[in-house]
Parts: C-alpha cells; structure tokens; sequence
DNA sequence: CGTATTTGACCTGCGC
DNA sequence: GCGCAGGTCAAATACG
C-alpha cells in the first residue's frame, strides 16, 4: 500500500517528509520509507522521490571514510543550492543540509526514523528574471548501473544527444500519459560516469502508473504538493 | 501489427 | 548574422 506521512507547516515555504513505498514496485523495495522533498507553491514545486538503492554512497576519501563510511547520502540541486539528504545507517537517522556552491553547508538539520515527515525546510523565494517562464525542473544524482530510474511513472524516449565534453549521450523522455507534459532528461556525470543525472521538468497531471489502487492516497500526495 | 526506440534532420536560443 | 550546442520531431527500425 502507498501510505504515507506529510506535514504542512505554515511558517514554512518548502517542506521534506517521508512515505512508504508501495511493497510490488519494481525496483525490489520492500515497504520501504523513502524521503521526499516538495515545495510548495511560493517557491518552486518540486517533488522527489529518492529510494534508498538509488542513494549512492559518499566518496571514499580517506579524510571521509571512517566517518561517513556506513551512510547513504543523495543530493538534489536546485538553483544554485543543494539539498543534501543522508541517512546513517548507524543511527537510523536522516539529515538534510542546504549546501551551497562551494559545498559548504549552510543549515543542517537531523531528525529520527520514526518522525515520520517532521521537517521543514525554508527556501528562498527565486528571484524574478527576464528569462522566459519554464516548467519547474528538479534534478538528483544518483550512483546507479542503469540510466532509467523506475520512478512510477511511464516514459517514452523521444530523443538521444551527444553532449559536448563527455562520451555519454543524454536521453530525453517524456510521460506517456495523455495530457501529462512532463519531460526527464537521464545523462552520466563526465567526471563520474557511474553517477547518473536525472532531471525532470514539468508536473505530473496524474498518479503513477503501476499505483493505480492507491491513486486516491498519491492524488491527495500530489495535490498537496503540486 | 501495434508500440517503443533509434537516429538524422530540423528548430531554437545564445554568445560572439 | 553566424556558428554552436541543446532540444525536439518524425520516419525508419526493432521488438514483443
């Protein structure tokens, strides 16, 4: 079953909860609980959904390594910051930090297992510019041997680019569902081809394809952070 | 045979 | 205006 636990605090603008994934999906999760991301409608409205096979693991440099060695980490850029999400498995415990560019952490901000959805997060408003009005886009990276992350929704390919500087193309996909405009681009990092960039662009006008029992308990989802 | 993917051509935005 | 790179289209091809 889809369940799952969301909190709305007023004051804040964005907000970071988790759900349980549906037992039968297809990525060989069990009734795991995953963290998400959204933001409401003051900021930009983005959702993510970040399985734990998906979280890669934190770089094994020496300076890191006996520190970070158990934890799962996985981050989501956004402008020209960074949610850093990461779970120890030590502790059981999820963090989430706001980086910036030069990977220093701005705010940070643990919290249990078992707080299901307690956090909130305070974005800043994006700043207005001349630039023509787009979809919102989102993008996370994950460490991972396959470029199409089952994310519960249906894609069709629509095209292939080679990109310039790296040997990997990029892959454009869109929804298949009638009426739904949603767009994801899949691309390798250059410097690391086992890291795989998924960006979306738009929102979802339904729920996800292989949930359609739960579509109830995922609209609610959506229509609350969409 | 219907649907999905591949891939070259075309379109568009941007920097110079 | 020109060239380049990214993004999209659509005909051809592959696949179940």
């Amino acid at each position: 079953m889809f369940s799952q636990s969301l909190f709305e605090d007023q004051d804040m603008s964005s907000q970071l909860g988790f759900f349980s994934f549906p037992p039968n999906n297809n990525m060989g999760i069990s009734s795991t609980t995953l963290p998400f991301i959204g933001y409401n409608q003051n900021t930009l409205k983005t959702l993510t959904m970040i399985p734990p096979s998906f979280v890669p693991s934190l770089d094994h440099s020496p300076n890191n390594e006996s520190r970070h060695k158990e934890d799962l980490t996985t981050s989501i850029f956004r402008g020209p910051h960074l949610i850093s999400l990461r779970k120890s498995t030590a502790n059981n415990t999820w963090a989430w930090g706001e980086v910036n560019e030069n990977s220093n952490i701005i705010k940070r901000r643990e919290f249990d297992h078992d707080h299901l959805g307690v956090s909130s997060i305070k974005m800043k408003k994006i700043k207005s510019s001349r630039r023509k009005v787009r979809d919102p886009r989102f993008c996370f990276k994950t460490m991972s041997d396959v470029d199409v992350l089952d994310d519960g929704y249906k894609w069709r390919k629509y095209g292939q680019k080679d990109v310039k500087n790296t040997q990997h193309p990029r892959s454009y996909y869109r929804c298949t569902q009638d009426n739904c405009r949603v767009k994801k681009r899949v691309e390798r990092l250059a410097e690391d081809p086992r890291m795989v960039i998924t960006t979306y662009e738009g929102r979802h006008v339904h729920s996800p394809s292989h949930d359609e029992e739960d579509s109830q308990a995922s609209s609610q989802l959506n229509n609350l952070l969409w």
